[in-house]
RNA sequence: GCCCCAGUAGCUCAAAGGAUAGAGCGCCGGACUUCUAAUCCGUAGGUUGGGGGUUCGAGUCCCUCCUGGGGUGCCA
């Protein structure tokens, strides 16, 4: 259940009896917020609205919410509603609907915390889009992270998730591409060739070369170019793939920008623009008429050479992505590429549709950081950490959490130091290592030949210890928390909710035994429950993440 | 020049316009015959870069200035 949004249909309902009766006056009930209070002292939930509506109703804070507190309707969860200058209505939760988290835990699994926002609709989440021309770099791993994670929770908000990665594997660049193999081929050969300036720099396509060489030796050398581009192509492809898999990312759709041309769609898009009014031609090229909708100035289409620009096939594919039938297009782009949203938007714009239906999410840069010092990347050279390098050092889980534990809009300085460090100074293991003790007290509860299900009709009213309340009333802000990641597009939230959970969690486990002698018998299968939903919790968080639940570490 | 991001505890960062701005690390002081201490408990630490404004209420919104990073192609 949605507590803030039921607790404010409740307060809603409240304000309306006493506009009734006559103790409000009448006003148009503004939008009522429930927050969580800073400081746990003051309750659960809190409302703020008094405040807001002392304008509307002319009345002291104070008054409005007591009559609020006065005339709400009962409700089953909640324990007191309680008043606190300058005019917030506090509510507290009821010990039985925490308790009560126990079996909701256990009966939803892996669906806990789900909640209904997207009602079904269509959503497209576009992320990593790197083209075929080299390993994958740091980055493109955060905005991979963010990407599916925000794809899961928006699953868990009841979209109907579709992950896409737009690549491009023609024009000038796949040329490049196709040259640099094949200088590199006869390189493998040991024969003379120098890599251009424009060629890609970097030492894989030299180990392609070698293999190529192992196994076909010198019989390639006549092929042509566009051999070379494909067998670069699909090697580097093959293995974007596999680096993502083990970042446990998986694509539905593959969407090649070619199509765009052989399907013709670009050219549709032009000839729209043009029928807008918003194209027009100039040096012999196509020019956008940005400046009209707010660019700084007006932006090629279609160059000179008949060629169309990347920011063409962008705006045609995201006109397609509207007839496609999403109702929500969620972007993820890298700093570097932030520039080209706004001229992408504004086509979109030009040709009539809505450009709200996209999001874009811009995330900063990731810094490596090991023994203190930052690890140079020079993407220039060719000499870059690549993402499998990463994970070889640190492995996907850490990738997952730390590409995840800060906001989109801050650098990462990713620690790799930390990341692999065994304590509780790592924050990986410290949230993996809650699911690990759940774990370890239900392989001792066998070991002792103690029956599987004995917790099942466990008395949950025993639970009384502050700590596993405390952690029973943030189990319940996971709903919350993928509200926020899915409205406000900010994954790293549930990464701060791992980590506090797992906060919560340690203590509990220190101080709430089970399986020690001094504890009574019913007390002890309320807890073994707790512990079977809290296992089960962890479990689902983890995987809300991406990441692994480790029965043993 | 213009655009985007950041500036919050010594460090790395949170904070959905609300109450006394929170965590972790580090520092200092405690706790292991453990349901694996890969953990817990406690102390200290702040003019939220500067200045103005809006609001009952601003780290959050507006204006301005300063510092750092990124972007600003008929490259992608």
């Amino acid at each position: 259940m949605r507590v803030r949004q039921d607790l404010a249909l409740r307060v809603i309902e409240a304000i309306q009896a006493a506009q009734t009766i006559g103790v409000l006056p009448e006003f148009e009930i503004p939008t009522v917020v429930i927050e969580k209070p800073r400081d746990p002292s003051f309750g659960d939930y809190a409302c703020p609205t008094a405040m807001q509506m002392t304008r509307l109703a002319r009345m002291a804070p104070m008054k409005i919410a007591e009559a609020i507190a006065n005339y709400m309707p009962e409700v089953e969860y909640i324990d007191s509603a309680s008043l606190a200058p300058p005019g917030f209505v506090n509510f507290r939760l009821t010990a039985g609907f925490l308790q009560g988290q126990v079996e909701e835990i256990l009966a939803l699994g892996l669906n806990y915390g789900s909640f209904n926002l997207g009602d079904g609709r269509r959503a497209q989440v576009e992320f990593v889009s790197a083209n075929p021309t080299g390993p994958l770099g740091v980055h493109r791993g955060r905005g991979g992270v963010m990407g599916d994670t925000l794809a899961r929770a928006m699953e868990a908000a009841s979209f109907d998730v579709t992950r896409e990665y737009y690549f491009n594997n023609a024009g000038r660049q796949m040329e490049m591409l196709g040259e640099s193999l094949n200088i590199r081929y006869r390189q493998a050969l040991g024969q003379g060739a120098e890599l251009g300036g424009d060629h890609y720099q970097g030492d894989y396509l030299y180990w392609i070369a070698l293999v190529l060489v192992g196994q076909y030796g010198d019989s390639l050398l006549e092929k042509p170019r566009e051999f070379f581009s494909k067998i670069a192509e699909e090697t580097i492809f093959a293995s974007i793939r596999a680096t993502l898999k083990r970042l446990n990312i998986v694509f539905d759709v593959y969407y090649n920008e070619d199509d765009l041309y052989t399907s013709g769609r670009v050219w549709e898009a032009l000839d729209e623009l043009r029928l807008k009014g918003y194209a027009y031609e100039k040096d012999g090229a196509y020019w956008f008429k940005s400046s009209e909708l707010g660019d700084e100035k007006d932006r090629v289409l279609i160059k000179s050479g008949g060629e169309p620009t990347y920011r063409m096939a962008d705006i045609a594919y995201h006109w397609h992505k509207s007839e496609r039938g999403f109702d929500l297009v969620v972007d993820i782009f890298g700093a570097d590429h932030h520039a080209t949203a706004p001229t992408v938007m504004m086509g979109v714009k030009a040709m009539g549709q809505d450009p709200d239906f996209v999001h874009v999410l811009i995330h900063q840069f990731v810094t490596l950081i090991r023994e203190g010092e930052q690890v140079r990347m020079s993407t220039r050279r060719g000499h870059f950490v690549t993402l499998d390098e990463l994970l070889d050092e640190v492995g996907p889980d850490a990738v997952r959490y730390f590409m995840l534990s800060r906001s989109g809009n801050s650098t990462i300085d990713f620690d790799m130091d930390l990341a692999v460090e065994q304590s509780d100074k790592n924050p990986v293991y410290y949230v993996q290592n809650a699911h690990v003790r759940c774990a370890g007290i239900f392989r001792k509860w066998d070991e002792a030949g103690l029956p599987a299900e004995a917790d099942q009709d466990a008395d949950l009213s025993l639970l009384t210890h502050e700590n596993e309340l405390a952690f029973l009333r943030k189990a319940l802000e996971l709903t919350e928390t993928l509200e926020l990641m899915v409205t406000q597009y900010e994954p790293h939230h549930i990464a701060f909710y791992a980590y506090e959970l797992a906060a919560l969690f340690h203590p509990t486990y220190e101080t709430c035994r089970v399986l020690h002698s001094e504890v009574p018998e019913p007390l002890r299968l309320a807890r073994l429950r707790f512990y079977r939903a809290a296992k089960q919790l962890f479990a689902r968080v983890l995987d809300l993440m991406g990441m692994s639940a480790p029965e043993v570490m």
